[in-house]
DNA sequence: ACAAATCATCAGTAGAACTGACGATCAGCA
DNA sequence: TGCTGATCGTCAGTTCTACTGATGATTTGT
């Protein structure tokens, strides 16, 4: 039926070669220790991405965030919904064009936003710490440089 | 409310220096290529993983090949039907330890695997082909140090 | 021989993605 | 001015995956 494993593993890729393999679990890995680490501040890894689009200036609509941060228009809705029940971030229409909601971070917000920010690039730094400045430098450019290449804003 | 964009924005990090925005969108942006390249051959990004631990002797059992790949015992469950019912892989109950099943390709799944694994390793090439040879190497040296150093087996 | 642990399975639940629709609003054009 | 098509936020419904808790069959340890 199948081939022993003893003749067929050595044609077989090792599991950690596999980019799409080792993309996903690192991803898995560090968003799970910064899921620990932002607990007590009350937001997700989601909601920081939320919040760190709209900090930065990179998005005023909730369709700019959702389409910055590859969510889906209609999640983008419940997730600023929870948002807004916390005091996180403010709604108000768009006076130039009044269908737009402009999303800011309330005065609270900013310092949540502050805060999460802060654990949320330690986590990052613990978790690239044994690649050193250049090494974790080099991987963020190389992760650049593949999305570009590949049709990413 | 909230500070001006003009004058926060210089404070705040950029998307693309968050490595878990980095991480999460080379991996969904692999992805997405590899389930269009795969798509012919009748089977997901998700069933060659499946495949491939098999294939290469990493997981006998269905509770190893979840526990390899991270994915939950349960869905394993339903991920082997859909592929025992096209007839790719085979479970058959171990003989020294009959609560466990021992799961192999079929004659016909190995031909499947063989196909998918071309398809998916040349997307693989296409998607790193800026970095060269050596920097892709690199990318996955480098993932495959920081999952090793944040407990990843 | 008996108790505890393990394996595969199933049912139910929760979260996120996606589709398709809706009303409100805007832009372009006759 | 009025009409048409497009866009924005929202909502309802579907699907997919993860996770929990339970089950029966089986193994292991004592």
């Amino acid at each position: 039926m199948s081939r022993p494993g003893s003749e067929a593993a050595g044609q077989v890729r090792a599991r950690d070669d596999v980019l799409g393999y080792l993309l996903k679990h690192a991803h898995l890995a560090l968003e799970h220790r910064a899921q620990a680490a932002l607990a007590d501040v009350g937001v997700t890894v989601r909601d920081l991405g939320v919040l760190r689009v709209i900090a930065s200036g990179e998005a005023q609509s909730q369709q700019e965030a959702a389409a910055v941060l590859g969510v889906d228009r209609t999640s983008m809705v419940a997730l600023l919904d929870a948002l807004e029940r916390q005091g996180i971030v403010a709604r108000r229409p768009s006076e130039q064009d009044r269908r737009r909601n402009i999303i800011a971070l309330t005065d609270h917000g900013w310092e949540v936003f502050r805060q999460a920010e802060s654990r949320y690039s330690e986590t990052e730094r613990d978790f690239t710490a044994t690649l050193g400045d250049a090494g974790a430098a080099g991987l963020r450019q190389a992760l650049r440089t593949v999305l570009s290449e590949n049709g990413h804003p």
